[in-house]
DNA sequence: TGCCGATCATAAGCCTGCTTATTAGACTGC
DNA sequence: GCAGTCTAATAAGCAGGCTTATGATCGGCA
């Protein structure tokens, strides 16, 4: 059926699949050295660059402050991260990794390697880069900041 | 920096971002008919096909079956859907949507159509189609079933 | 028939992430 | 200096999803 040739093509279910699997499957090879997908991601951001606020990583990681918040709490709890109180903002944290952390981000760079070639098998380079600056196009569409400022129009509602 | 560069295109991070706020910019929309993105996948799927079991349907979402005995759960208890016993199989139920449900799966579908232009915006047919593909053999490339079986050759680590 | 492994569904416990709402501090303008 | 507003972080409560483990049933096979 064409219904069911769609379905199966659903952009969104697709999409939200597919990240899941590559989720769960970093996950499972992360597992060995006790970390997940997302704290990875918090700890190769701040490899990048140390000292942020939690506002400002949250918005490089496209996510809401909270969810950041409790994340870093698991990380702190376990000791991967540190926050140091802002000398200049008493509202703030700055967020630096510990020194056992550090000596992970091989590892972790490595899994995410193996992962991307089991999600990439069979796909050219030049495919890769098509796929990766497409979904890079549907991202900067969907982020709340950088885009348009959302008209929404739901004038008479409330917040 | 080239490794910052490196950092902003990776495929896992990307991916990850992009289906999120899509899910976060359905659910948004979808709220005012009382259902999530996940649970809109599973009414549209059993209005493919009804009478599925769970293990099935898990089978066809690349899910596991205890996520979505939970989905369902909540499902049932809204009144979304209903699980009759197989009359062949003392195990398993059978899947149907309820009456309320039915009228609703319009609605859905012009959510799920306004999501995906707001998502796709900018991005020519050609490119879509492409990417869908793409994001096709990605989900292939990690699906337990259909795929290689799964050589694990972590030897020596343990769980 | 009876055993034993596979399969269906589920329980417990956890991580990720969101919405909504709150507290404390910073900032802007008068 | 101070009121009003904005911002950083968090609390409460929930949905979605996973791993690991269990109970029940099915089915093949001796």
């Amino acid at each position: 059926m064409a219904q069911n040739h769609d379905f199966e093509r659903a952009f969104g279910f697709v999409l939200h699949e597919a990240a899941r699997l590559l989720s769960k499957r970093f996950d499972q090879k992360a597992r060995a050295i006790g970390l997940t997908r997302a704290q990875c991601s918090v700890l190769f951001r701040l490899s990048m660059q140390e000292g942020m606020n939690q506002a400002r990583l949250a918005e490089l990681m496209e996510m809401e402050p909270i969810s950041l918040a409790r994340l870093l709490d698991r990380m702190e709890q376990a000791g991967w991260v540190e926050r140091r109180a802002d000398p200049a903002d008493k509202r703030a944290y700055r967020l630096y990794m510990t020194a056992k952390a550090k000596p992970v981000l091989e590892r972790m760079l490595a899994v995410g390697l193996e992962t991307r070639g089991e999600a990439l098998a069979g796909i050219s380079q030049a495919d890769r880069d098509r796929m990766i600056d497409l979904l890079i196009q549907v991202r900067r569409n969907l982020s709340e900041r950088g885009g348009e400022p959302q008209p929404r129009d739901v004038a008479g509602v409330r917040a």
